[in-house]
RNA sequence: CGGGGCGUAGCGCAGCCUGGUUAGCGCGCCUGCCUUGGGCGCAGGAGGUCGGCGGUUCGAAUCCGCCCGCCCCGACCA
């Protein structure tokens, strides 16, 4: 492509919208533009590294034996209420309705079209198992869209499902999932870990996510160094820690000390000069509207959601001020286990404290000297916590680590979560109607160029891989009104297409710097540069994008060159087989 | 939804507090010359509902009210 006939609009300066890296460059670099809060168009250069993206993805998919289909975004929401998501999933899900004032939604996700179509279609065990998947648009309406692609409202995702006979059968395809999905970000050079994860509102038992490691990711991922445990913040289990005061000092008598107006940690903690560690934190919940009491040091954060698996229930939310003061007595921020009526469990981080500080079940009062077992009786314990970096693993108990993630993918194994809800059966092979069992695989395909650019850029612009990169080439005329030189450049052009290569020439009358600068912003991997001292003697100049560095080479050597580093750039990149299989 | 910030040319900004000719600057864009190894120089030029509506005023980008949009933090979330 003569960039005089491309459509590339580079930004000279940084639009004030942007602050993350990925948004900055991608806008800068003419790839993308904002339509609205969220929403975001394409332009011809970043549409064609998404295609890389989408061919990557769609290779390793059919390598694993999906089928490509491809399903409505308009959905009726009668297929909604039938999953009963129609209720449950919130403002995020785009409704409206049609001339006939039939509801409908956007898919922000295609659970229910593809359960639909599998219910009509696939009758027998003989059919199964079968997994299907697309690349779609798929719309969310966020709370807040943020950083570019990153986050936006209307995105592109591929979407996998498979169904199959039995639990055993759902694990396999889970697993040739996550190979591909490992295959996947492997190939787009991305420096990613799979986690175990919480499967939110898409329902299910099992899942994991597949994070790119990004200072800029959103998420918090926890690691063990030492056993390899790895998971998203909100599912990481912790470790035992050792009781954080048994042993330190004496118990003494349980008092009552008045604390007016003190509510939060901190405020009693500055009132009554103790550390937040001798708090301990009772945090009214409702576990399918049933309100419990759940205990927890005073410096550490609950997580809802481990208080949710160990309860088994649907919903856990924290307790309404008005539920709190009913089964409390008290307004919000004197809750205190002593004497409370209520089912109470605790994380393992209050077991043995001797002297905690505790609310009193009254207004403006609070305990101290409170004793674990003797003040209350010993609660139900378990690992209620949010874990940090710095806390035991909960599979080994060495210390874990924490680093900023973005979710790339994430898989579910759903079971018979949507199944059931719309009767997806099939007739096994005694003739009796059994319960497809269902696994869901997502990859955010824009997310994953944001992603991309994330880890790989620096002061100049974007390092694109060569896999996913928009041209492979660059060749750079430095005077363009020299006929020898325009000639040159014209030929390694030419001669490189044809070699099947995809280039791009700076045919336009810019400066030297000006075009070196763009080369650099767009993260074209290699580039060629002729200019007039060199050509002189029979040279130009290769430049590999990141490198400080040029070579040269004489000019008839050129192409054979670039053909050669960019076979050599390309195995490089590939993901070896070995690592896949563990 | 809570907190903070912003909306003036394609992009980045000044002007607003303290109302007053024709609303400025840099970059980009167009024309010409010059130049050609890291966004060069010179000359000329085009481009504006000052986010919208309403109000105050002789007069509003500027003051007041309402609304809309965008960004950041938080809550939330695949």
């Amino acid at each position: 492509m003569r960039m005089s006939q491309a459509f590339i609009p580079t930004l000279r300066e940084d639009p004030k919208e942007a602050e993350v890296a990925s948004h900055l460059l991608l806008l800068r670099a003419g790839m993308i533009r904002k339509l609205a809060a969220g929403i975001y168009s394409v332009l011809p250069l970043g549409k064609r590294v998404l295609r890389k993206v989408e061919t990557i993805i769609r290779e390793e998919m059919d390598r694993a034996g999906a089928l490509e289909l491809y399903l409505p975004a308009v959905q009726p929401a009668e297929l909604w209420e039938e999953s009963g998501r129609w209720a449950k999933y919130g403002k995020e899900l785009l409704r409206f309705q049609d001339r006939h004032e039939h509801s409908f939604c956007f898919g922000p996700t295609h659970e229910e079209v593809i359960t639909d179509l599998v219910r009509h279609e696939i009758r027998s065990y003989r059919d199964l198992p079968r997994c299907f998947y697309q690349i779609q648009v798929k719309f969310r309406d966020e709370v807040r869209p943020r950083f570019g692609l990153i986050r936006g409202r209307e995105f592109i995702m591929k979407d996998a499902y498979s169904f199959d006979r039995d639990e055993a059968g759902a694990e396999q395809s889970y697993k040739l999932m996550v190979q591909a999905y490992e295959r996947i970000f492997t190939r787009m050079s991305l420096d990613f870990r799979m986690v175990q994860a919480e499967a939110g509102n898409i329902g299910g038992n099992f899942s994991h996510e597949f994070m790119a490691l990004a200072d800029t990711g959103e998420d918090l991922i926890l690691f063990c160094d030492a056993c390899g445990y790895s998971a998203s913040q909100e599912r990481a289990e912790v470790g035992k820690t050792d009781p954080p005061s048994a042993g330190e000092e004496k118990e003494a008598p349980r008092e009552r000390v008045a604390t007016p107006g003190q509510r939060t940690v901190e405020e009693v903690c500055g009132f009554l000069k103790v550390e937040p560690r001798k708090l301990i934190k009772t945090l009214i919940v409702q576990a399918q509207g049933e309100p419990l009491a759940v205990l927890i040091r005073g410096d550490l954060e609950i997580n809802l959601n481990k208080v949710k698996r160990h309860l088994q229930a649907d919903s856990v939310e924290l307790a309404e001020p008005e539920t709190i003061e009913r089964v409390t007595g008290a307004p919000v921020g004197f809750a205190g286990p002593v004497g409370l009526k209520l089912k109470i469990l605790a994380d393992q981080s209050i077991r043995g404290i001797a002297r905690g500080v505790t609310g009193a079940n009254a207004a403006d009062f609070h305990f101290i000297n409170v004793k674990v077992g003797r003040d209350f009786p010993e609660p139900e314990y378990g690992d209620f916590r949010l874990a940090r970096g710095g806390d035991a693993c909960g599979k080994c108990g060495k210390t874990m680590r924490e680093m900023r993630g973005l979710e790339l993918g994430h898989t579910f194994k759903l079971g018979v979560k949507y199944t059931q809800a719309l009767q997806a059966t099939y007739l096994d092979p005694e003739g009796k109607e059994t319960l497809m069992v269902m696994g869901c695989y997502g990859i955010g395909v824009t997310r994953a160029l944001a992603a991309i650019v994330e880890q790989s850029h620096d002061q100049d612009g974007i390092i694109f891989p060569l896999a996913v990169a928009p041209y492979q080439v660059i060749v750079v005329p430095v005077e363009t009104a020299d006929d020898q030189i325009r000639e040159k450049a014209e030929e390694i052009y030419q001669k490189l297409t044809e070699a099947g290569l995809e280039v791009l020439l700076d045919d336009r009358s810019e400066r030297a710097g000006a075009k070196f600068k763009d080369a650099d912003l767009l993260g074209i991997p290699f580039r060629i540069t002729i200019g007039k001292r060199n050509l002189a003697q029979g040279r130009v100049e290769i430049k590999r994008r990141g490198e400080k560095t040029a070579q040269l080479e004489p000019a008839e050597m050129a192409c054979a060159r670039i053909t050669e580093l960019v076979a050599a750039a390309r195995a490089a990149e590939k993901p070896g087989d070995k690592t896949i299989d563990e």
